[in-house]
DNA sequence: TAAGATAGTCAACGTGGTTGACGAAATAGT
DNA sequence: ACTATTTCGTCAACCACGTTGACTATCTTA
């Protein structure tokens, strides 16, 4: 196992912090496979979340996403395939192919928030609630607003 | 943008870990790019710290990076393509062949590395010395040992 | 009404993964 | 020493997720 230079200190960083979402990621999709979802990937949560409750077109989905429309048409395809989404034609622009969030895609968002207040929960629980809310914070000073910006192939993946 | 339901916080927690890792890569190739490294992507700094000094093979970085020893085949095709690695045959047992760093790959490397402490520097500049331990701590107390494993297509895409 | 902008799709491609199959070379067992 | 097994690297086919360019159909605007 090639850890950390502990003479290079910032290469920690990185690797700690893709490995804490790792973790959460990891553990949100093998509760949410127990669950009934098991073919729920990683980024599908952030794209039914993009998706919204009113639903939207391939085209604006992408520019919620930072990636482009083709990009998100795939990727909606592939959801429609397993049931999470449908789509339907505008009846006020026959361009436009209306995406929606099927009953099964909510409830596979609903267990996904769930699954993340518990796991959260879980993080409070060893650190304590106020480090939590502190590495959030720190974070959120830290991180640019890349916060859903999906567009780099695969950040997701599984 | 959609950002996460206030009354989902479980939801903020994924996303900033992986805002702020994203924020870090985006930040180093940047810098990487300027400093004469366009060529290398996210995924190739964390390739050429698991061959290390000493060189490796396939097979062996395949398992160092918790991937197929195909897939660590394809990788080190393009790092040498790219002039980051090369491949010498083993005098000892003629089905292995070497994979070394070479200078140009130690170069990125080491620049890899002083950038990271840059960053590192700055977020601790921001805020407090003292924090980011306490971050790198925290994260060190949650995360699991997904170090190097990198078994997920393109997680350091762009 | 003609011209331009916009929505969705198709095709080709790049990168980073997977599995299965296979030949060549090393190692183990008798 | 010879056979059987394991190991190493590679090839091929495939999948997920992204890209750009080109194109049609439709809506909007001048």
């Amino acid at each position: 196992m090639a850890t950390a230079d502990p003479a290079r200190p910032g290469f920690a960083l990185p690797l700690l912090l893709l490995a804490g979402f790792r973790t959460l990621i990891d553990d949100l999709h093998t509760e949410l496979a127990r669950e009934g979802h098991p073919e729920l990937r990683p980024l599908h949560g952030f794209v039914l979340q993009a998706v919204g409750a009113d639903g939207t077109t391939a085209t604006e989905l992408g520019q919620r996403l930072g990636i482009s429309k083709q990009a998100a048409g795939k990727t909606v395809d592939r959801l429609v395939a397993v049931g999470y989404l449908e789509r339907v034609d505008d009846p006020s622009d026959a361009r436009r192919r209306l995406i929606r969030v099927t009953p099964r895609g909510a409830d596979g968002l609903r267990r996904s928030a769930e699954i993340f207040d518990r796991l959260r929960a879980q993080w409070a629980d060893t650190l304590g609630p106020e480090r939590v809310t502190a590495l959030e914070d720190d974070l959120r000073a830290m991180a640019s607003a890349n916060w859903f910006r999906l567009d780099v192939p695969g950040w997701f993946g599984g």
